[in-house]
DNA sequence: GCCAACGTTGGC
DNA sequence: GCCAACGTTGGC
């Protein structure tokens, strides 16, 4: 199982709207980026875990996880005229915009905001850090565990596991 | 295929 | 809301 870190503007869709989503699901559509398509086309499979992070807010932050539960499919909105991400360019046979369904599993107990990541050496290499604007960004397991223990301190091995890998 | 113009993103 | 960085478009 691969971590990803999906990108979205809480104002437009929030990791709550996500919470509040029938069956807490709901397609990751709007991506219109190449090489985010790219990815989440070729590389993100069912079952991958989903860092949900806010952009553009006040405190931009990673604020909970979320789980890919199915495979990638062209993105409707692409093909409806009067949707903000209809593209003149695709068609149902040559469809250019993929997306995936996303289930809600949790909300940390500490967001994790960008400003604090940036304080960490560790976190020099993040795609978040280095490529601040793809939207869709590959999260190493390492970084996993190391985001994990700042955003569920009380989940972590006593003594932290802040302390044992940073 | 270069590159200038333009549009968008997103931290601040 | 500003603006720098980045991505896309399109004339040549």
């Amino acid at each position: 199982m691969r971590s990803w870190l999906f990108k979205t503007e809480p104002k437009d869709f929030s990791l709550q709207d996500l919470q509040d989503a029938p069956d807490q699901t709901t397609g990751w559509d709007g991506v219109r980026n190449y090489q985010a398509r790219n990815r989440i086309r070729d590389e993100v499979q069912e079952g991958d875990r989903v860092l949900i992070y806010h952009s553009r807010g006040k405190n931009p932050s990673i604020v909970g996880e979320a789980r890919v539960v199915s495979a990638p499919y062209p993105d409707p909105t692409q093909f409806q005229p009067q949707h903000p991400g209809f593209d003149p360019r695709s068609s149902e046979d040559m469809p250019r915009w993929f997306q995936v369904d996303v289930r809600y599993v949790s909300s940390y107990a500490e967001p994790l905001p960008l400003a604090r990541m940036r304080q960490y050496p560790e976190f020099a290499d993040l795609e978040l850090v280095i490529r601040p604007r793809l939207s869709i960004q590959q999260i190493t397991d390492r970084q996993y565990q190391q985001i994990l223990s700042l955003c569920e301190p009380e989940l972590s091995v006593p003594g932290g596991l802040v302390s044992a890998l940073f």
